[in-house]
DNA sequence: ATTTTAACCGAACGATCGTTCTATTCTTGC
DNA sequence: GCAAGAATAGAACGATCGTTCGGTTAAAAT
């Protein structure tokens, strides 16, 4: 935002993103204002109208980048998936596989939507009850994301199994299931009733379904 | 519709309604394709043309019936209410305290949403994710019935545990939290990713918190 | 510095939104 | 059966929706 004015023109770093072309910039910034307002109000209450007005630009300005409204909305769910990676998913994947991974992930996504990385909280939760009924691209490419991120808990916890730290004999989409139930509850708790506790009770039911399914690790046997 | 029409207008026979009047009746009408469409639609696309052309009547004549949209979606979260009511909280009513009545409002929920009472799912799961960011009247109307919902869950773990049928040590609120939690989210993963076996997942995890927290019903000593 | 290309604006489009009137039709209590 | 009143229809309102188009300003390439 604001370091980049004192720094002049020159050659970029190695390592450094060249400046992007001004159309990617403000189409970056549209989809930063759109993703946020669409976790709030929904992807439907993201009218071109208004976030033109709040980007201080006009209508026809602003739809020129994306051509319809169908498209904008894609563009915001994929903006969504690269935000939800950086602040969930690469931050969990730092841990080694096992259970501390999929203990990572939970965690991950509960600090995630406590801490509001989109204003009305997870924008994938809002974006999947808004158009679960809604046939169309827009909703497929909504439960995509939504399926990508099951499997990802469905991998980890297959990967716990095999490094014989978890229980071999539950399925993992059963865990995985129950695990993402007992974390995105913690969204509509918190959200619509304001109680705050939701997100500690999300972690506690979290950790002892993950506890009570844990075995004791080979240590070197 | 029809039937009325062999029927002469003689007295109601005893512990018949009396035939409401017609307003009422309308009004009736209305609500229920509206909260049927709510479901699927959200409440705000629940639009007064698009309610008045389903029901084959005028804007204006349907309007008046409510005085404003907000009525409108007041009246449609009164109107599940009692639809939740009589579909979920009377049946599991039936069965008597403790954890025979907490497993029926767990399964009671699941069935309910599995057999679509709701064309587009819970009514409540679409609505409190539309407006949990939304502040106003409507908003607070369905944090209302959440907040009854999770405290009759709370109450029932409450019974559970003063008939000895309960591990008494954990805290009731956590319990109807992770209850709520596991059963809730089959309505999205059927909904969205259309996996038939989501409700059998929800039952299977509630069924399997349940049995571990259980202890041996106080068998006559 | 000039030319080419991309970005953006302003005005307007038909459609639909919620809402307000004034009539007209239909129910209902007598 | 009739009068009183409720229920509904129809037309119109300003606002906003997504979208189109022609012209202007700004960036990028030469």
């Amino acid at each position: 935002m604001t370091r980049s004015a004192t720094r002049s023109a020159t050659k970029p770093h190695v390592g450094e993103e060249a400046q992007a072309p001004k159309g990617e910039r403000t189409r970056r910034a549209i989809l930063e204002a759109a993703v946020d307002l669409a976790s709030a109000e929904g992807l439907e209450g993201v009218t071109i109208g208004r976030l033109a007005a709040e980007l201080e630009m006009s209508k026809s300005g602003l739809f020129a980048h994306f051509g319809s409204k169908e498209e904008l909305q894609l563009s915001c769910v994929d903006a969504a998936r690269q935000i939800f990676f950086e602040q969930v998913i690469r931050p969990a994947l730092r841990g080694r596989r096992g259970i501390a991974r999929l203990r990572a992930l939970c965690d991950e996504w509960i600090s995630y939507a406590e801490r509001k990385v989109f204003r009305g909280g997870c924008f994938f939760d809002a974006a999947a009850a808004e158009f679960d009924s809604r046939p169309g691209p827009v909703r497929d490419r909504i439960a995509d994301n939504w399926r990508d991120w099951m499997s990802m808990l469905e991998t980890a916890v297959r990967q716990a199994q095999a490094a014989g730290e978890l229980d071999p004999s539950v399925d993992p989409r059963q865990i995985a299931y129950e695990l993402n139930a007992l974390a995105t509850a913690a969204n509509k708790n918190a959200q619509l009733l304001g109680e705050h506790d939701a997100w500690r009770r999300a972690l506690v039911a979290t950790h002892r379904l993950l506890d009570s399914l844990a075995v004791a690790p080979p240590s070197g046997g």
